[in-house]
DNA sequence: TTGTAAGCGTTATCAT
DNA sequence: ATGATAACGCTTACAA
């Protein structure tokens, strides 16, 4: 088998420098027209194609783009890497995925390297790394570009697509009021984290607001796990009077509560609705299936990747290029008039 | 100061020849003590590390790793991404991921130009592409390092790694038996997939050993989806008389089966038991949670990083590294003695 | 419009 | 044990 041919092979059989090559290549306008069609027809002939490492060393571009999170939900990040390759590989650019410990001692050091090592031309960087301002800081003190994904506006909208999760949760309180709930309990998400925090005053704002009141020891802070959820819907359901219903910070939580009901005999949704978030593969398939609420994680991912390419490339985002989306409810079994 | 230290930098600092620090990094051994002690310390101090691309265009490697899929199981998918990283980061390598459609027109194109494009060294294919003959021989025919991840044996050991099925569900079959199963149904996997075959066979072949029939109208054919789970379980649930336990090719259509057991209102497992394959994030979530079969995917995609890096480097893969992996039964709560 | 030549950061071939 | 120096395949000042 024939080695692959260079830019010189194209060159000399077209009886050109390779300058002139590399201006056919690259678009260059200013090659006579009878130059041209000779170079390209070698091209064509002979199927050549730019080593994109040869290219890259010169341009210090590498074509590929970095995916960095630390987050345990594979059903997440499988949707956001199928959201990002759909705009970036019919750009040119592939996907190189580096899951990380963001509680790690050199965790930022890890990403830094990571990026440098290969000349990763840019970052997306998912929840919760992306509310690291360390990482953040970092990229932008070596000037490598980043687009973070969040729930929480902290950054320059060219370099952010958030789901507005307070809004979405604003819309979750007003559907179970409406449905006639007073008596709810919350399992809430790590209070470090924005997104948790968001969900969790978006929620009981509204509520209150619909004269609603949570007393606090109805809200139980959970850690986003399965079991965390049993944990927490066993703390919430001992307690008398029983709770109506309960929003968990994730669908993981809201699958231990129907676990935790079902041991202790107490039906759902007729007498304890149950509501979740993310739609996970979870949400549907349970029983009964969860009301939740989806964040258009594959478009976002994409919106991230448009983003990404744009900074890279130098081309203008086009400013109004959405970066706030927001997520809708997804209303299933588990949550019943009351 | 911004700029990232090259091997000049640390030739230069430590008072040496580029050519030395290059011996230096790639561990060469006729280096003397004293000299690699102040390259290392001064590597260590400016945090160098060598520049893939460079590194590439001289040795013609790029340090990547490609991952060719599909398969919609997105946990499947996370498990082996981070099984692979474990090994092929600490080995100086990326993951690039590359999911694509098996069945579509130029498939095998699109697998050998994202190799080329990047010039990655080598791929790592998981079911159900790595059934593809098509796609191996290609790669073979291009000789680009490949290692296919599957169900079956059907390449030379040095590109495969694959996961007994028939065994684990010969033992699924003997532990059902054990418990006093005698009418059982199965909805299988697709029959175009070796691993959907393996499956079916090596259930049906143990039980048929064991004195128990499966007679033809009890294997229902289905998709792997949830929703097929659920349009199979409804033709089994209809027979009379009606089988007392279910076998699904994977927890998504054996949560299928629950859901439809609950609107029929059948107990499980106290009418019917049920078992899944694939130990799923569903399995231990659903009510009751599944009795099912685990693969050990994590480390099957380690190992196969670990092939597709010795062949790269071109460094013998002990022939006994071990090529088969056998899954195991993971006993839950959806089988009950009859 | 086209070409010359100097990089980009490595590794590899020889010497010494 | 160490070091010049030439690749590797491309881009890009700077000429012509």
């Amino acid at each position: 088998m024939n080695k692959r041919p260079t830019i010189n092979d194209v060159a000399a059989l077209a009886g050109v420098s390779k300058r002139t090559v590399s201006r056919v290549i690259n678009g260059a306008t200013n090659v006579g027209k009878a130059t041209r069609e000779r170079i390209e027809a070698v091209i064509q002939e002979t199927g050549f194609a730019p080593d994109k490492q040869a290219r890259g060393l010169s341009t210090s571009r590498s074509y590929l783009i970095g995916l960095i999170y630390d987050n345990p939900d594979a059903l997440y990040i499988d949707q956001v890497q199928r959201g990002v390759l759909s705009i970036c590989s019919q750009k040119g650019y592939e996907l190189v995925v580096h899951p990380c410990s963001y509680n790690a001692e050199g965790f930022v050091e890890d990403c830094i390297n990571f990026v440098r090592r290969s000349n990763i031309d840019g970052v997306i960087i998912l929840p919760p790394v992306s509310e690291s301002k360390l990482l953040a800081d970092a990229l932008q003190q070596k000037s490598i570009n980043y687009v973070r994904m969040a729930s929480v506006d902290l950054d320059d909208h060219q370099n952010i697509v958030v789901s507005d999760d307070r809004a979405a949760l604003s819309d979750l309180a007003r559907y179970m009021v409406s449905l006639g709930h007073k008596d709810i309990g919350i399992i809430s998400g790590p209070q470090q984290y924005y997104s948790s925090k968001e969900r969790l005053e978006g929620f009981v704002e509204t509520l209150n607001g619909l004269g609603v009141d949570v007393p606090k020891n109805r809200v139980i802070e959970g850690k986003n796990s399965f079991e965390s959820g049993i944990e927490c819907a066993r703390q919430l359901l001992i307690q008398s009077p029983r709770v109506k219903a309960i929003f968990a910070n994730n669908d993981e939580m809201a699958a231990g509560v129907l676990k935790v009901a079902h041991e202790m005999g107490i039906t759902v949704p007729d007498e304890l609705s149950v509501a979740g978030f993310d739609d996970n593969l979870l949400a549907a398939r349970v029983i009964p299936a969860l009301t939740t609420v989806q964040r258009p994680v594959g478009d976002m991912a994409a919106i991230a990747a448009r983003k990404i390419i744009a900074h890279i490339e130098g081309s203008e985002v086009s400013e109004t290029e959405t970066y706030l989306v927001k997520p809708h409810l997804i209303i299933r079994d588990s949550i019943k008039k009351v």
